[in-house]
DNA sequence: GTTGGAGTGTCAACAACACTGACATAAACT
DNA sequence: AGTTTATGTCAGTGTTGTTGACACTCCAAC
């Protein structure tokens, strides 16, 4: 009912995407983001964590000192659900908080000598496959990808992704 | 310590990926992916359904008359996680399973026409973002995308979505 | 032709991780 | 002093994954 034949019709730059196109690219992300997670899901599932504590451990080591809140919006669950899996990581030696210096209602977030391990672990299997991934796929499609994927997230996504993505130049 | 700067060394068409780059896809790929799956969930909340029925829905509408065990291939879960959300789905009329006629012990999946109503929901809402970000980021970043995508499935997952993008023309 | 194994689907029970709602504490703000 | 903010906790619920046990069907070897 949406579907509109490859034939262009105006003088602007438009895309015409078949409806074929894009649920080709909605199995795409399907599949992909499946490969993406499996490798840290196989390494978590013998120890007793799962892919809730990897997002906090990557995003903890990713801004070093964080506040639970802060972390709560990049997150973005409810603190109930973050704070269950922040109090088996603390009492498992992995990360530590620390009351705030100036507003002392905040706590801050490190991850400890065995935390950097686990991230490292976790990040190796994830960043061998996206290396793979962006070898094989060549330094236009890489480019293409992050285009993409920016473009798919919501905004206020964008705006963590951003802060991030800039703070480490 | 694996960071690389981009200085080329030999002479073939190497990619110099520096550990910031990858970390950058990685959450690239978390972002994206909230969003991607942020719009049929709203719609999905308010129903008593969730993600596995999105997925089920999907790809029974996707590969009409598959078997139960074929699309347990295509969405890599246990045949009993499977078996709960399609008795939900049969027993609310939005599925229907028939016994195979060659092989009784296979069942047929269709969806109905409430079936196929909620599937062009849930699609629709998904296809416009898709739409949309494939729009913002013009022609060649969108093959770019796919091409990553492609290179990140595992291969087992690759032919699932080969074979079901071949099959429509 | 019967038996045994492989394939397929179903039921039951359990674990992980998300959610809501209510409440407590401490610090900061006005 | 009263309110708001940041955090933590307890209890309850729902979805979605898991394993274990079991029934039915097919096919092939005996």
């Amino acid at each position: 009912m949406d579907r509109r034949p490859s034939s262009p019709s105006s003088g602007e730059a438009l895309l015409f995407l078949t409806d074929e196109q894009l649920r080709q690219g909605i199995e795409a992300m399907f599949f992909a983001y499946r490969g993406f997670t499996a490798d840290p899901d196989r390494i978590l599932a013998d120890m007793a964590y799962g892919r809730a504590h990897h997002r906090a451990i990557h995003f903890i080591g990713r801004a070093p000192g964080t506040t639970v809140n802060n972390l709560l919006n990049i997150l973005g669950v409810t603190k109930q659900s973050l704070n269950r899996v922040l109090r088996t990581l603390i009492a498992d030696g992995l990360v530590e908080s620390k009351v705030g210096r100036q507003d002392k209602r905040e706590r801050h977030l490190n991850l400890t000598q065995a935390g950097r391990t686990l991230e490292q672990t976790l990040s190796d299997a994830q960043r061998a496959r996206m290396r793979a991934a962006f070898r094989d796929a060549g330094p236009d499609a890489v480019a293409g990808f992050r285009t993409v994927l920016e473009a798919m997230m919501d905004s206020e996504m964008r705006n963590s992704y951003g802060s991030l993505k800039d703070s480490t130049p």
